[in-house]
DNA sequence: CGTTGAATTGAACGTCGTCAACCTCCGTGG
DNA sequence: CCACGGAGGTTGACGACGTTCAATTCAACG
């Protein structure tokens, strides 16, 4: 019940901070940002489980790219309800939040003992170009625009998931959503752990916990899926993508 | 009442884009670019009640700021289910999404006679510094960086209001908000004419159409606002803050 | 083992969506 | 002037979906 207000409490940040040497970065093929050529300005941070990169409140020292492990990123409004906002997988990108204030607006912590590079924004503004994974080349600035562009179109697209689908559907969106990302970060499209935990799902997906649990007994009892804890196996993707059931939720479209 | 406000010049302009001066712009206190050295590449379009700025897919041509009148802008998924993702006074920006992938995600349109500025992205990269309403200075590229990190903060919050409120307090939220932005804009804050439809609000909302009539219908009841077809008349801003009810929903954290 | 936190399962309630009828406003044309 | 029609909005009845409350199971750890 007050687990949301405890976590906030529990932060205690043991900086372990170095400066990272991209060119010789093992990640370096997966990372964004590697590409740039004022990439040693980046800082490499490990983070323990459960222990937070920044939190909200705190200044704005640069964007951060996870570079192993798992994050989760929350904000906590005005009547101390927490809303988990997203997981950042190694390779993406968060952080981009605090630009404008100055000041961090949400929590991002480890969900697993995980590592990130924080990127200052003037390693943007400063260095002229940034080596594109397509092997092109385009000012720096440009590519933190787009990255800002892309983090707008994907947080639109979250209202559709939130707002229109059916608590199953949205389940489905949200495993389909990171087995593609999972994907994108290295590990099997199909099998890999939920570093997260059933309430954070819920939270994240606005649903009850209890609707989560339900939900996933559902899905493996049709064989969509197939979960041991937090072991997850996708048996029928195509089942997935199509939130197949009975009630697809059919709401006037206005 | 039928309204008084009814004092709508339809402009008849052959040319629906011409060149503006900035300098000269009776907004010119309002627009948040105007400060702009380069205003001169700003682009004035004049849109007609139900007409289009753009329409999803069209090709990137600069950030827009709403000038006079009143957008909506909404997007329409695989499924051709639309939803609206916002409402766009004058003096606030929209457009952001398509930067990255060079054409509009969602589609703009004037929900009365209208006119907007389109300020092509060069203007931010060519120009060097932009005048801030403080009258400070900093370089146009942070301008549009700040903007957008803006735009994700205020988006993130939208999660708060779909996921986590009753359908009462989303509406509550939902008028407090434009209530806010209308006095921004030179309108009274307490009595403003809904540009939108019932439908429009219910769909941004993600709420059935009903269920927003009947909570207008609620309200208005409880005095805490005054409706006759689109004018509203808020009564009662504290209550409307609060969102003062029986029952205030209270979820489960997590 | 006992304890603690996470997850599952069951049962009952309530919000809000769906369906449907009706109303109001407004423009059109006889 | 009134009949007509259609769009936008209101109101009522009903029940599905998901939340809430509560009890139980399960795994991990000291």
């Amino acid at each position: 019940m007050n687990s949301a207000v405890r976590n906030i409490v529990v932060l205690n940040q043991n900086r372990q901070e170095r400066a990272s040497a991209c060119q010789a970065c093992a990640k370096k093929p997966l990372c964004p940002a590697a590409g740039s050529e004022s990439g040693s300005q980046a800082v490499q941070k490990i983070v323990q489980n459960g222990k937070a990169v920044y939190v909200a409140g705190n200044k704005f020292d640069g964007i951060y790219v996870a570079r192993s492990g798992f994050f989760k990123s929350y904000a906590i409004d005005a009547d101390g309800v927490m809303q988990v906002t997203g997981f950042h997988l190694p390779g993406e990108f968060f952080g981009m939040d605090g630009i404008e204030s100055g000041r961090y607006s949400d929590h991002v912590e480890a969900l697993d003992t995980s590592s990130a590079c924080r990127l200052p924004l003037e390693l943007f503004s400063s260095a002229p170009r940034t080596l594109q994974a397509d092997g092109s080349v385009e000012p720096a600035v440009l590519s933190l625009v787009k990255l800002m562009s892309r983090t707008i179109t994907r947080d639109r697209n979250m209202f559709f998931t939130l707002g229109k689908m059916s608590a199953r559907r949205r389940l489905c969106v949200f495993l389909q959503d990171l087995s593609e990302r999972m994907a994108q970060s290295g590990y099997s499209r199909t099998e890999f752990k939920l570093c997260m935990s059933r309430t954070d799902i819920a939270n994240y997906l606005c649903l009850a916990l209890e609707t989560v649990s339900r939900l996933f007994g559902q899905l493996q009892a049709e064989n969509i899926i197939a979960v041991d804890r937090r072991e997850l196996k996708i048996l029928d993707m195509t089942a997935l993508m199509q939130g197949d059931e009975v009630h697809t939720r059919t709401r006037k479209a206005g």
